[in-house]
DNA sequence: TTGTAGGCGTTATCAG
DNA sequence: CTGATAACGCCTACAA
């Protein structure tokens, strides 16, 4: 079923159907309501991909997210949000996880194949993977999220990281926590080292003593958290406090903890990272450093929108990381 | 850039230029390297909606999914071993997220909106909300699973609910439990009644006496696991073990039972259900039956593509749960 | 206000 | 083996 077909049984040349269609104010009312009748009647749908050719605009976006995180939750809300952003501004979303663990190129591939389906825009949240894609010639606007630099005709939205970490570094200094560690993941990934590093600031800001052995560099992982506490907990002198790179990490730290009698907001204060929903229900429940991942992917299609539209003043959007207080801090255990 | 322009750079017919790009064996050698050198000069790609429109062919699926699980890992892994399945086989995927806890029309609009996409066939995995689409035409292969009625041009993916769900109360009869509950998901989703109506038979042929009062329907998120086993608790004689409808809501259980200081594994039995990654990383860890997202998105895009292609024999698919064992159960509590 | 003709970037069918 | 030419389904001048 086609335009042509619909005019031919509603008497009518298929432009006017196609200005129906399109809600041109200048046709016939009459006309209007009888090609209406008909699309109605043999239910009618038009062609998305011929009116994109014809327009030259495909009103579909990419979004690329890592794989590795694939059972990490804080990417299933990212998608679901930049979908339900997407879908309220009249695009559809075309989604790639990137396996940029084992293919560090695979971001290009994804990112080329979305170009190949006529994209008007790519937002990479990989957090961290983003270089990649350094030589790789795409043509549609891009947006990346905490990348440290910014590819031409590209955006980048800054994840201020220091905001939360101050303030989470600051309540364990409050605490009386001389020993504080932090388990990251690889520090490879961009995202994982700007974390480290905000981390290292946040400590110096508060006056702390950085303590290079207290650093566990595992992956950010439920297993890798697991892995990392326990490697932690091995130190002739463990740290009283850690930090995670993520709340996926903390979680598997706490098992570790569990698993040797100790728990969280006891005998170690554990702080995580991105503030899933989950956190409320983990025992105890995880304080954490929220990075809003609902927040982000809002950010990140508005910054993709802007550009696409070619708006005028575009925002330089930041996301500032905040504290959330729960239960899983204590003061140092003697 | 487009076909025509290449073809004028390479001085051939843009209909070479076509050949060659599909790999037309008959194409003097010389010409396709010509052809080629340009390609490469200028970093030409497809156009895919053109070659689409053509073709007559999308090379798109479409991926359904439902909004309310958003933070729910379950999806986000549904969605990565889909899209993964879909790539390797040449395929792209459109994703939607249905908001069928508000919107019950929802599935329909996104059906819809992915038809109008030229999507090749669609994929409903919102478990029990497939009924919704009784009145929607859809003329695209779709797939579903765990769906009670099936529509014509569509298949369902049987989900076999018992044989784990079976061998979970056998476990807890083994120990000695008389008061087993059920902690449910709204049951007017189906695939909350198929998984209750799987735990009464499973009841039934272990020779439990099923008692309608240890059943809690709330939702199947966190926090209706959580308000459920209060409920169960403030029950005057409560069960001695909980099923739970799938594992988030068995975590937010968990949370209740601590903070009245009770430990699943001691003071309760608690068995979820799905298996999700962090399932070992609850405290205790979280015996439950699996329901595996990549095996059942694995399937359904199976299924969807001998579907598509009109497959000569088709497979009828069974997803087999079976019973994960772990420790959060224990034998009743006197 | 309506219809005709041409174009969007491909593929596919023919002659040559 | 190659190159016109006509689709694919829709939009959009431009002409009527």
């Amino acid at each position: 079923m086609n335009i042509k077909e619909i005019a031919r049984r509603a008497r009518v040349s298929h432009s006017t159907v196609s200005r129906v269609i399109n809600n041109v104010e200048t046709v016939d009312p009459r006309l209007v309501r009888r090609v209406q009748a008909v699309i109605e009647e043999v239910g009618y749908r038009p062609n998305f991909q011929a009116r994109a050719l014809a327009r030259g605009r495909s009103h579909t976006v990419g979004l690329i997210v890592s794989e590795l995180s694939g059972g990490n939750p804080f990417f299933s809300e990212i998608i679901l949000y930049f979908e339900r952003a997407a879908v309220e501004s009249g695009y559809e979303v075309l989604i790639s996880f990137a396996d940029t663990e084992v293919r560090p190129d695979h971001v290009a591939i994804c990112a080329t194949r979305m170009q190949e389906r006529q994209v008007e825009g790519i937002a990479v949240l990989t957090f961290g993977m983003e270089h990649y894609l350094q030589n790789c010639a795409i043509d549609v606007p891009m947006v990346y999220a905490g990348a440290d630099n910014v590819l031409k005709n590209s955006r980048n939205i800054r994840m201020n990281y220091l905001t939360g970490m101050r303030d989470a570094v600051k309540h364990l200094a409050d605490y009386g926590h001389q020993r504080i560690g932090y388990l990251s993941g690889q520090l490879s990934w961009s995202s994982m080292l700007t974390r480290f590093e905000a981390f290292r600031k946040a400590m110096k800001s508060a006056g702390m003593v950085f303590d290079k052995e207290l650093v566990a560099e595992f992956d950010h992982t439920w297993d890798g958290g697991a892995l990392g506490m326990a490697s932690l907990l091995n130190l002739p002198k463990p740290p009283s406090a850690v930090l995670c790179c993520n709340d996926v990490s903390a979680i598997g730290a706490l098992k570790t903890l569990n698993s040797k009698g100790l728990q969280a907001g006891r005998d170690m204060a554990l702080i995580g990272f991105d503030d899933l929903t989950m956190c409320r229900f983990t025992q105890p429940a995880l304080t954490t450093i929220r990075f809003s991942p609902s927040e982000i992917a809002g950010l990140a299609f508005r910054a993709l929108l802007e550009e696409i539209e070619n708006a005028e003043n575009k925002t330089q959007y930041e996301y500032k990381t905040r504290f959330i207080l729960r239960e899983s801090t204590c003061a140092p255990k003697l």
